[in-house]
DNA sequence: TAAGGTTACGGCGATCGTAACGATC
DNA sequence: GATCGTTACGATCGCCGTAACCTTA
């Protein structure tokens, strides 16, 4: 057994157990993975991967508690080499965050300066995706931590910390009539609604408040991204129900803001990384830097 | 990296450090574990092993920190093994167990023959320490699951699992004045005692039972082993205060035994194991033996 | 027949062992 | 000077790559 022989069963379950795939990935040749593979069952004495002629096709029983074993190994000697990097030199190295536009856009901007400013070396790649993919990402060390508010709590392989509380709100052009005068649900569904799509930012809890008062909205745009939602307000299209603080009091001063808090349940937004994953100093004062970041965010 | 030079570390942490005790154990030439290790600290490009001259005297900080992560890997790639060992047969194999005298001889003897009688392919090695021995065994992998009273509680890298409760019993000869009457603490006081070592079979309580009332007992003998202060109760030296479930009313119906649970405190008699540590299914069954014997047991 | 996997074989590089040398008690 | 660790060098063994072959959609 060594330590390729473990990456190798890792990258496998990544590429769905396709050999030349993985040798793909691991930048050797087909056959060298083949053998690879027949070394290692041969060495356990039964085999890990269910086949179907020679094709592999699934995990065996075996293969399946063994995994367990791999992905600790994989996730130790990936913890090794990072901690030895960031002892070495904490102020160099690379932060790649997952999150969703309307953090990137809303909540990031601050937090990032200022952890730029501190560690002028690190590199920070963000990459937008859906929750869903965020988590995926973290999953597959395509990021090092994901930040947003659906789904992230629902996986037990994450370390899952609460960052921010935040509520929804309208926001309709100057002179529409909701822009005046008290807003219910009622009100809300006689209009035409514009909002997130299913499973982004806060999605869920819009959902929840339907659901809890039986009614529906007639939702006739939803998207990803706030600024899509505020463009078509813009155009008189509806009424969009957006996070409270992706309300810009200065680029969104032509549009009106009402605080929906009385009506659909606060959002929780999360910072999320893999459990025993270790993080290197910078990534821990990153976090830092969005909690004081959250505590310093206006309350709508 | 590989998991030899991962093996290599666990060696040298358990062999003071020295390159050529690791070679020994490893069953190579101390040249060639000297420069693996060379070729480690240069692969992760800090040192980690604090050195005086060339001798290695300990880790450093980095290397503290990565101990954490080898402990890790090498017990997931010892999992595999078992693991894939038991899959392919649980009926075949090794069973260390560690214990101690009284456990060995008072309480193991029904469980193991019940045990022996399911699993006959498996060969146990019983290995008699002090509970402190017991869990470094563990720890050294050198035992597979521990079985005492003492200690086994304060370590936070072990599962420990109650297996029985007992109390300590007072046995003298026939027509000697204890057996007969009220035994108090005071007129336990007034003969010589007969008990076992410190960090033995409850040692601990009997001690914490003297500090609450105060009181000191003239210990003329102690011992690891119920047989040995049996054996010089026999010889008329004193009382002898052992474990309750080590009395034999067989073997031992020259003596006459006391219960003393009203003057000392019950000790619980603990199963334990190493914490991530993969046990084979027959191991899980023998500790159901244990925990089935563990109920049977008479209540002294 | 293309794509994916296995088997055979040759070459290269990693790692070991021998051996000579260096340091430390 | 005995013990422990390092360095140099040759030999071996493991692992990769090429290539031919096998199997299945």
């Amino acid at each position: 057994m060594n330590l390729s022989q473990i990456e190798l069963l890792r990258v496998l379950q990544e590429n769905n157990f396709s050999l030349s795939k993985a040798a793909e990935k691991m930048h050797i040749v087909q056959s060298a993975v083949s053998r690879q593979l027949q070394l290692f069952e041969a060495e356990l004495g039964s085999p890990i991967y269910e086949r179907q002629g020679k094709k592999l096709i699934g995990l065996t029983s075996l293969g399946r508690r063994i995994m367990e074993e791999v992905a600790t190994i994989n996730m130790a000697k990936n913890n090794i080499q990072t901690i030895a990097a960031d002892f070495i030199d904490s102020n160099q190295g690379v932060l790649h965050i997952a999150t969703t536009h309307t953090q990137a856009k809303y909540f990031l901007p601050k937090p990032i300066l200022r952890f730029r400013g501190k560690y002028p070396g690190i590199r920070i790649y963000m990459v937008e995706a859906s929750p869903e993919q965020l988590i995926n990402k973290l999953h597959t060390r395509k990021a090092d931590i994901a930040i947003c508010t659906e789904k992230v709590g629902e996986d037990v392989g994450l370390v899952v910390k609460p960052c921010y509380e935040w509520h929804h709100a309208v926001v309709v052009p100057k002179n529409h009539p909701l822009s005046e005068g008290e807003i219910s649900l009622d009100r809300l569904a006689s209009f035409p609604i514009l909002t997130y799509s299913f499973g982004f930012t806060g999605r869920s809890n819009i959902e929840t408040a339907l659901k809890n008062n039986d009614m529906e909205l007639d939702i006739i745009l939803a998207a990803a991204d706030t600024d899509v939602i505020k463009t078509y307000v813009r155009l008189g299209m509806g009424v969009g129900i957006i996070a409270g603080m992706a309300y810009d009091s200065v680029m969104d001063h032509d549009l009106v803001v009402r605080d929906l808090s009385h009506l659909i349940p606060s959002s929780k937004t999360k910072i999320a990384y893999l459990k025993n994953n270790y993080l290197p100093v910078y990534t821990q004062h990153f976090i830092d830097e969005l909690l004081i970041a959250a505590k310093e965010l206006p309350v709508i």
